[in-house]
DNA sequence: GCAGCATTTGCACACGCTTGCAAAAGCGCT
DNA sequence: AGCGCTTTTGCAAGCGTGTGCAAATGCTGC
């Protein structure tokens, strides 16, 4: 019982009356057999509950149908949306997921795309963290693809999927300067990747353009609780803000339920709040935030096809996407 | 530049000197080799950036160390976090996880445990949706485990993990009444899987033992969505409940949101609340339910070790395995 | 019936690895 | 040195598949 004895392609052959051949170009797509023979081998296949053995298959073809996904904190509500629209549109392309996690320890991602290798993966895409200089090589000495996702790292070779993180940012500051708030902050986590140094960046320096200052506080790393603790110090400052704009949906949420809750702020008369991600909760009656919207369809359906797509149509090399974030509008900003 | 060319273990071997099994044998745990082989075989792969071969390793052993896990709805809170905890069970017993996404359409199981048998997955766990009785057959016959989370189906083979739905349930009950409660209700969806039932058919009986009756409400799929249209029709009748107990904390949430929002009830004060799943979102400050936490941990444990596990042990066949949802007390029931 | 051609089929090798088996090497002892 | 024993090593046979190549088959038009 225990022991693993699957079908072989030589014994629907055999049943099929047909050489082992036959029924390997009955499964592959476009191969030259007749019709009949085709039927035939599927009928016998059939009847042994007989599947391709892809191990095989990726060995000989030398690419095994697998793509990598490196993610860190999948329970969080953005990941996990980008996660879904991935993993999907793999399964549509007729690739499969394989989950990696990583955790912020410095070789995590490395050992991640070490394991992507030894599946002869035919690809990888980043959700977190920054592979080592050394591992993207040999990823793509081996011809192995690599989507960043969110993560501006400047090596060619990787496809750089990102946002217009600055951009949309500028627009926040219009947006609050139209509700009439003038004692702007920023809420940031102390991660610091690129995408939220940009929204910060991009925040100071529209505000500036407006002749106002932001005040900035970071705190811990994106999260809920990060939002309750920034808010915590913003609001307990002898001249505070009556607009933030936080780096993160989940900080948000955060800071809402703090301004609500221990400091009874109402919003958005008191306090305007804007948001980043869209994540589900931020349509909540409970938060109602504006928000800017990542396009998480769009960023799978670029990084899956640049991965399937033809190597001499697309080029391999240093591609970068810009992608951008749609402004949501709800009721945490007044006069939207 | 775009050909697949990955280094093998027999340039590994003319590198270091030695024949090509050492270096195999140089990467097998516990294989015969002297240290002064294996080092000088692991500083040559090192050098060359030589990663063993899954794939061949896969097709020889015939054990792929890939999980197959079968979900749906991977952006859901609870999910993600069971997905969480499984992926890095898994990579602990140095496994790897493959993710499969599922519809709520019919062979949509089926599909993804036939790539399961295709990648010849060492065993499927499966968090949505049942197999069919055919396919799940074919996975057995071939070896293969499958892990069963929250579905109960009877028929034997597959481990099927569970939890004590029906006395939480009945739990809740007793907290209602403590709490003066006298109008009970049930929001459920119409998702109709055997642990919403169980919750539901737990709480009526245990109300029941309590001469009290309770109004049952289904909607659509477990989702925030769900629960603000069951809130909508439950609060609108004659005799308004007092107290809800809702299948899910998803549904929960969005219970109490059309509650307060739509109804400006206060919580605990006039409708007392109870979810299940424990989510993050339940714990914080907005919705503060109080609700059963799921066992993520020992579950995601008990899948990895069942799979992982030696065969003549642990049995191959028709475990059962029940687990205890705790009573995580917060503020959404009265008096706690 | 046969030449001319397109289509289909089978053979055999390759892919990169593991592992049983026998030969070789090391080692402690007389 | 020679024996018996354990450890290490290399050989070669697989694992299940894809695919180039040559042989075989089918088809068309005379």
């Amino acid at each position: 019982m225990s022991e693993r004895d699957f079908v072989s392609a030589a014994e629907v052959a055999k049943r099929a009356g047909v050489s082992r051949s036959a029924v390997s170009r009955a499964f592959t797509p476009g191969a030259s057999v007749s019709e009949s023979t085709r039927q035939r081998v599927l009928q016998a296949a059939e009847e042994l509950g007989y599947q391709v053995n892809h191990l095989a298959r990726g060995l000989m073809r030398n690419e095994s149908g697998i793509v990598c996904l490196v993610v860190s904190e999948v329970a969080t509500p953005y990941r996990s949306a980008l996660l879904r629209e991935l993993t999907q549109q793999l399964q549509i392309a007729g690739k499969v997921a394989m989950l990696v996690n990583t955790d912020r320890s410095d070789g995590s991602v490395d050992r991640a795309l070490q394991q992507a290798i030894r599946y002869r993966a035919d690809g990888s895409i980043i959700l977190s963290g920054l592979p080592d200089k050394s591992i993207t090589q040999l990823c793509l000495r081996n011809g192995q693809r690599l989507v960043l996702i969110n993560r501006d790292d400047d090596q060619p070779g990787p496809l750089r999927i990102n946002l217009n993180d600055d951009e949309a940012a500028g627009r926040v500051v219009t947006a609050f300067v139209r509700a009439g708030c003038t004692k702007l902050a920023f809420a940031n986590s102390e991660a610091g990747t690129p995408s939220l140094m940009a929204r910060e960046a991009g925040f100071i320096a529209a505000a500036k353009a407006h002749g106002l200052d932001v005040i900035v506080e970071r705190y811990g790393w994106t999260g809920y609780e990060a939002g309750r603790v920034v808010a915590q110090r913003l609001l307990t400052r002898s001249e505070r803000p009556d607009a933030v704009f936080c780096a993160t949906d989940l900080m948000a949420c955060g800071f809402m339920d703090e301004a609500r809750h221990q400091f009874s702020l109402s919003i958005p008369d008191q306090l305007c709040v804007v948001g980043f991600d869209d994540i589900e909760q931020a349509s909540w009656a409970s938060y109602n935030l504006t928000t800017f919207a990542q396009p998480v369809a769009a960023i799978a359906r670029s990084a899956v096809s640049w991965l399937t797509g033809d190597p001499s149509s697309s080029g391999l090399d240093g591609q970068s996407v810009k992608l951008h974030a749609e402004l949501v509008w709800r009721g945490s900003v007044r006069g939207g």
